[in-house]
DNA sequence: TTTTTTGCAAAGAATTTGCAGCGCG
DNA sequence: CGCGCTGCAAATTCTTTGCAAAAAA
């Protein structure tokens, strides 16, 4: 068993590093900089240490969208913005009535202990980016993107916008249309509709009463009302 | 270019699966299940049909808490609880005064699209395996537990809980301290101490006028208050 | 028939670990 | 002067990709 936390060079350097970004690095991005301090350190100790100091309070790991840890050297509790184009994290105020109250415990019978309210979008940065170049490159991810926040908003009865979308292009058309009228009469890409009219089927408001015809249903329509 | 997508066999029963399951599975717990049922399917195959499917917005791919990414079948708008010990997954239902309304654009200039909340803490299982075993073993992890959400709540003026307990035993104190007289004042344990001290003399709230002596700063007796 | 999809194996990204020696307390 | 820490390399874990064969439309 381990006594004490010894307070090493490396340790030191690591830390007084994370205290100086703003920004919430991942452990190779601090390990760049702090190999400039300290040539011979290994991604190893990097990665070691951020561990350790955050098991014993000193600085925090958080828990974000993207592929990578983060870190943190603000213990203070705040919430994040993480940017869906180049993976930036910034910090965000959440004003007072904004804040969520923390339930002791939930109907599921979990003891909570705590919450992580993360806003995700575009950083302005990336906005000039897309602004810039001649086609604007679509956000592929993140899709169904809810109107509010918490539950509610979002998606109606559990469709997605382009399921919704595809839904309504077939109410108004009178026999069972093809992939291509459903392309032609909505926002979508033909590669995307054969998808839609799979859980659109799965959930029984599309019926298709001839191969690659479909038209909606009776639920399909109380769906849509 | 892709222009549609086909429904195969393979794809339909790991849509199926995964509309069967309520936890929110992770690629390779869905693959387990998937294999039953289709023996010679591979991984691979699994982990492309799922980002195909939530490119195509049939399903959902959730950031989460934990190391492996998440999908879920419901594309209404929820939020989810974590387990901190067995990384199991839950729906939340906020109660609507807990909704966080979505501003459309923060301080620092990001678009905003959308928000997560996620709450975490143990599960029902856990708790009672938490409860039997002669020893608790604790959670090590999520040290400083905020007490509401949001911004605002937690730790004060920074401080992890274990910096303010380590500050207020040397408050007490009209002398410098060692790490064992700290370590007896607190709850803490040794191991914890010199840590927590690097720290609070990097924030100029306790010096160190001898060798592995401590004691608190004026700026330390002014944080406290 | 034509294009997408699959299974396999191998690559890749992020993180962790074993170990021998170094150095802090 | 002992135990914790480091650097290195190799191992792990999770996910993605190239390719030839198989399967949808």
């Amino acid at each position: 068993m381990k006594d004490t936390l010894r307070m090493t060079h490396q340790r030191e350097v690591i830390l007084d590093e994370l205290g100086k970004v703003k920004t919430h690095p991942t452990a190779d991005s601090l390990y760049e900089r702090v190999k400039k301090r300290l040539p011979r350190i290994s991604l190893a100790t990097v990665y070691r240490n951020l561990e350790i100091l955050s098991e014993a309070g000193m600085i925090r790991k958080l828990e974000i969208s993207g592929r990578q840890k983060r870190f943190d050297w603000d213990l203070e509790q705040h919430d994040h913005i993480f940017c869906v184009q180049c993976q930036r994290v910034d910090n965000l105020e959440l004003k007072s009535q904004q804040r969520i109250s923390l339930p002791t415990e939930d109907d599921k019978g979990y003891q909570i202990d705590g919450c992580r309210v993360e806003f995700y979008g575009v950083c302005p940065q990336c906005q000039k980016k897309n602004a810039n170049p001649k086609k604007k490159r679509g956000t592929k991810k993140m899709d169904c993107k809810p109107k509010s926040c918490g539950s509610g908003g979002g998606c109606k009865a559990g469709l997605s916008e382009r399921q919704q979308e595809v839904l309504e292009a077939l109410a108004k058309c009178d026999k069972a249309c093809g992939s291509k009228d459903i392309a032609a009469a909505t926002s979508l890409e033909p590669k995307q509709i054969s998808c839609q009219i799979t859980a659109l089927k799965k959930k029984g408001l599309v019926a298709s009463p001839a191969r690659c015809k479909y038209e909606i249903t009776q639920d399909g329509r109380k769906a849509l009302s």
